[in-house]
DNA sequence: CGCTTCTTTGACTTTGTTCAATACATGTGG
DNA sequence: CCACATGTATTGAACAAAGTCAAAGAAGCG
């Protein structure tokens, strides 16, 4: 929360948990043989020969990953950098639907299919751990505890699918925008990093696509937030200066928590109020 | 496509393929003992003894199935009715986040974590299958082959999560509302029920809860639809008379078909274009 | 250092929301 | 069986929020 946590978080390579969890080869996570808080994979692992399959990739800042539409030939966990994966309309507009930065998995919504659902762009110069898909399905329907962290991970991103729905039906373009940069805070605080002063790695534009919002309009309420102290923005350079004051802006969305639940009849008639 | 396809399609129960694979088991589904598609599962199916928490659920219309923040003793399959999962804004403001038809999994988004992420209502009467959530958990981390059934109706869900997200982000109030009928139009189709006429098993609220917008928009667009002879409208029942003009309509949204892709520099320089 | 891309800001338009009134449908009780 | 009550749906008019078009300013890149 002090100036001295504000250093550059997005170029630090991560000890990439997931990576490691998945296969345990890794070139530079994990020597081979050695897997953590899996007991049991790495033998089997050996026997299907998965980490034969694996190896390191680089992308250089707008280079893609993969493109819609490709066969499905691998799955990512980047290790360092950030990843948006995309998809565009008939009329060429461009809709980001994830952003992924280290740790998570890249192309795991397409794991179960034959082609890409969307398309995998690096936003600056990124690192990433390939894994075969196909070895990867192997495993993942011969191996348990490998299909466990799968439904995990896709887990992970259905709820944020979910949570960035309910952003998009029910917020105004203040609030998403608020929610979006205490989204981003809180990543970088899971991996160690500042989440009060950070730098964004996307253009407005990239944003506006992922929020629902032009890029004047993301760019209006950067002006906005900053002139009500809420924020400092220098270009891409963003402070959160009134932490509380945004999380009361952004708290209109769902209760992720472990709410109490409003207790309503759960047996009564059926005229019984849906909601509300 | 004729008059003669227009029978009531919600009322009818389902063989429930989803509910038999997952463990085999369900009363009216497929006898013990006896699993389709899934070799070897049976038996192991039987050594864990998922059978024995099997049972039908039964909902009338109105009543939640589990509510946010409960903890998570089961997941379900629905065999007959429909299913709104839905969270709440703390103002008080609901936000349909899916709709749930025989076949579909319930309660699978929270398989994963101790408490429900959502509410679960019943929009009609509605049968359901339901599996304990430890015995599946247990079971997904032992038993390969059910993980990947979990993983394969995860991923479903999550890209209509996608798929929702790129609506709201991207669609003007009659394209969401289009593209929505047309949903609901396949997946009729595919439960091998009439897909152009069709009776609605929610409110024009509901509607515009999940498709982002207000009951009263969706409201005008039904009737400018009905205006300009694309579809009909009698209250809850919906007739499309014009199917292609309707796919027009909703053209904008991601192709996920095996799209050939425009075919970008993949190693060029950093300056390429990210998105054309 | 010049070019390109990204960002900011302004003026105007469009779309969808809000508020409000009316109509319709279904199911209930007299 | 009908009148009524309730939730649900339609429609109109005024309003607000975000989008569009346009132009100028700032950063980053070669």
């Amino acid at each position: 929360m002090t100036q001295s946590d504000d250093r550059q978080p997005q170029r630090a390579a991560m000890p990439c948990s997931t990576c490691c969890l998945m296969a345990g080869v890794c070139p530079d996570c994990a020597p081979p043989g050695q897997v953590r808080g899996v007991p049991g994979l790495t033998s089997v692992t050996g026997a299907s020969g998965i980490e034969a399959a694996q190896r390191m990739v680089r992308l250089r800042k707008g280079e893609f990953l993969y493109l819609m539409g490709d066969p499905v030939t691998s799955v990512y966990a980047i290790r360092a950098g950030t990843i948006k994966t995309h998809v565009t309309t008939e009329d060429g507009r461009t809709q980001v639907v994830a952003f992924h930065f280290p740790g998570d998995m890249v192309g795991l919504d397409s794991l179960v299919r034959p082609h890409y659902a969307s398309y995998a762009t690096a936003l600056e110069d990124t690192k990433l751990c390939l894994f075969a898909a196909d070895a990867l399905r192997v495993a993942a329907a011969t191996l348990a505890p490998l299909g466990s962290q799968l439904l995990l991970a896709l887990d992970g991103q259905l709820q944020r699918a979910r949570a960035v729905q309910t952003m998009l039906a029910l917020m105004t373009a203040e609030e998403r925008l608020v929610t979006f940069l205490l989204w981003l805070a809180d990543g970088f605080a899971l991996r160690g990093f500042s989440s009060s002063a950070f730098v964004l790695r996307m253009s407005r534009e990239e944003i506006g696509s992922y929020i629902g919002l032009t890029l004047e309009t993301v760019s209006r309420q950067f002006s906005r937030l900053a002139e009500g102290g809420l924020i400092t923005v220098r270009h891409r350079t963003i402070t959160l200066l009134d932490k509380p004051a945004l999380r009361a802006i952004a708290a209109r969305p769902m209760i992720l928590a472990h709410a109490p639940a409003p207790r309503l009849r759960m047996a009564g008639g059926a005229s019984a109020p849906v909601h509300g």
